[in-house]
DNA sequence: TAATTCATTGAATATAAATTCAATGAATAT
DNA sequence: ATATTCATTGAATTTATATTCAATGAATTA
């Protein structure tokens, strides 16, 4: 690959982390082409060059989001609170050293919610939410006891959307990761545990 | 008081009766001066003579927010976690019968946290945040053993977020609303009161 | 009733942001 | 060495949205 070749490949990754990080910061409608230029040390125009419009630049995260989430369906444990535990462990351990998934979890979160954003990139992000394996695996989990009582949808419901206020409050908080005062893993594993 | 009057404080009101339920589903940037027009059914050049800015109507909301949050310093609970269980439990049946003050709540949450909202707007909704009030309330609590061990601030910052999370997809969730499936206070207050 | 106020609209204007484009020069290819 | 490609910029252009404004007629006041 000649070196322009080279060049040209950085400076795309360039653009797409820092408009990951901006995105997720403050939103898609709230980050401006300017923003993300001036964060890759650019001028607005080059970012033409690189992407055709920031839509297209969007729908491309979003997509690179949809390509790293795929689940493995054979996935077994033992305990099936693992999954969300692991999940979340990887998430917390992401946002202290390599913001990159955690800022991408926060993307894809906002991206199935948000109508601004145009539908055919919304149902890409829909396409791997995990609100409905998840129910299924907190209906299963909960005839051994895994899991508290409860419509297991509502359970995996008020699970993600409380993973998303606090991932989204995070982003936004840098003193809290600084500090180390993040959330424990348990505390929001008791949401779908419950009392023991 | 004369009809015009009395029409005039009408529409004032279903104007911002319109205006919190969007800004609190699309968030502030999202929320075009013609989508609250079209929901009020009123052409965009009215809306200016009852508001003089979008700005300014916002921070209307987030005023309306602000004196509405107070919570009494002398009220006392025997037990702590009734302070959150019946912040809670207010909270999600006003979702369901009453969403003004639920809506409110998703806007003064998106407030504090958006950037892209003016400083001065933002001051306003920070001024109520319940996040270090709570944490003191935890710390005094975690010595009797009504919540769990942890970071106090760090336990609160979880509560509400969480909260905010589920609220705000709540609020782009109607289906949820309608098959009853809303979370129960106990599994979010599990976060802070932990396993017993 | 006549004069005045003011709610209302649709059309004009202003503003901010996205997008296009022509010009430049450095890297690459012939 | 010359020609070609293409990364880069800053200046137009377009587009979306907020905001202003002149005109209208209905309600209110005198």
């Amino acid at each position: 690959m000649s070196a322009r070749d080279e060049q040209k490949e950085q400076r795309r990754q360039l653009i797409i982390s820092k408009a990951l990080e901006l995105f997720a910061k403050k939103g898609y409608s709230d980050t401006k082409i300017g923003d993300i230029a001036k964060a890759a040390d650019m001028s607005v125009g080059l970012m033409f060059h690189y992407f055709e419009s920031k839509e297209q630049l969007y729908e491309e995260l979003v997509k690179m989001g949809a390509g790293g989430t795929k689940v493995p369906q054979e996935m077994n444990f033992e305990n099936p609170l693992d999954f969300f535990k692991g999940f979340l462990d990887a998430l917390f351990s992401y946002a202290k050293e390599q913001p990159w998934v955690f800022y991408m979890f926060v993307l894809m979160s906002q991206a199935r919610r948000n109508e601004g954003i145009p539908q055919h990139i919304r149902d890409i992000a829909l396409s791997v939410s995990q609100m409905e394996q998840s129910a299924e695996i907190i209906k299963a989990g909960q005839q051994y006891g895994y899991f508290r009582e409860g419509d297991p949808y509502a359970l995996s419901f008020t699970f993600w959307s409380s993973v998303q206020g606090i991932m989204e409050q995070l982003a936004v908080s840098p003193e809290m990761l600084e500090n180390g005062q993040l959330p424990e893993t348990d505390w929001i594993i008791d949401i779908i545990r419950g009392a023991k």
